[in-house]
DNA sequence: AACAACATGTAAGCAGTTACATGATTTA
DNA sequence: TAAATCATGTAACTGCTTACATGTTGTT
């Protein structure tokens, strides 16, 4: 049960809506935690109930009225507790690595067109990585940032996510040689 | 609900138990599948029922009996569906992550603790990719293996792991010194 | 006129985790 | 003699996903 941490984390900037928070974690936040909207929802109705967060409605006319959470001093308190407790290693789950591992039994043009779908989508989230850093650091350049720039938390996540996602990418173009160029000459061992 | 096909793909170099799977889920599949025990007994069961694996009795004399999977034409057939359909984005979970997210707000030291504990698992799995790499590639050397070598599925998922260690290793390293050097000024803007 | 963005939820079902349960053999 | 390895499960719980439900304002 840790989505509940990660939503903490997510909202020591400011308050925010369900909604925002919903935004965050299908950008910045999806690099180590993915959420969907409803999930939210119910997450922050029940850390509300637990006292660890603080909800207050906001009228809008423009627009439907939304709830502005933040953290309170029992929800900073429960993050404190978090961080010092021992975690599990990290778990990943990704089809198009199963489907990867499978590929001596399964049509290699699939796997191709998915791996290069996949790059696609590395590329444009490294994209997306860049400007997050570049917003987060401001006039700073990097090295300044990293000494004495506030938040630096979410940077440094960012930061893995960019190494991650570069990662990824190259893999799938190197995946996608390999099946290519035994596509060609089907002569295995 | 793909553990299912991680298992088929697990089977695809020939029978295992629900031990030796085990196993295999927690050294090279657990890079972008991890499943405990209790789950692979419960989805072999499942998959044998469904007639996509086949399974029979090894009795042993100084070792419990044991009974071995192997993948049916069904099976097979399954996987080919499943490799041929779009799927979802990977999901990423890291408690890790979500601490580090937090750092502005939480004890730096706990911190650079556990970044530093998971640079080293970090750094073990890396030596274990290698060993996995040079098994499977034998005699070949890498150029040979991935353009004419048998099974180059694992041999790809792996070399991903790998990848994603190193960094893993280089970003803990960073954040490391990222953390300590502000802990000693803390001047933040 | 259609679609994206804003805004918040409920209900049912499925997948994954934790705790429990057992017991022989080999290695340190 | 203690621990690791071999070997397989059940039961209860919790967390995540899918489907459903509603309605306005701004943009193309």
């Amino acid at each position: 049960m840790a989505l509940r941490h990660a939503v903490l984390a997510a909202l020591l900037d400011g308050e925010h809506s369900g909604y925002q928070l919903a935004k965050a974690f299908d950008v910045g936040m999806a690099n180590f935690w993915h959420a969907l909207p409803q999930q939210l929802y119910a997450e922050l109705a029940k850390l509300e109930r637990e006292g660890l967060l603080a909800g207050r409605e906001v009228v809008q006319e423009s627009r439907p009225n939304k709830r502005l959470f933040s953290v309170t001093d029992a929800g900073l308190a429960e993050l404190h507790r978090f961080a010092a407790a021992p975690s599990k290693p990290s778990s990943i789950r990704d089809d198009l690595m199963v489907k990867v591992a499978a590929a001596d039994s399964v049509d290699a043009a699939a796997l191709i067109e998915q791996l290069e779908e996949r790059a696609g989508i590395a590329a444009a989230k490294i994209e997306l990585f860049e400007q997050l850093l570049r917003k987060m650091r401001g006039d700073l350049d990097e090295a300044e940032f990293l000494a004495r720039g506030a938040r630096i938390g979410p940077y440094l996540t960012c930061l893995r996510g960019r190494r991650f996602e570069r990662e990824n990418l190259d893999w799938c173009n190197e995946a996608v040689s390999v099946l290519r160029a035994r596509e060609g000459s089907d002569a295995q061992l």
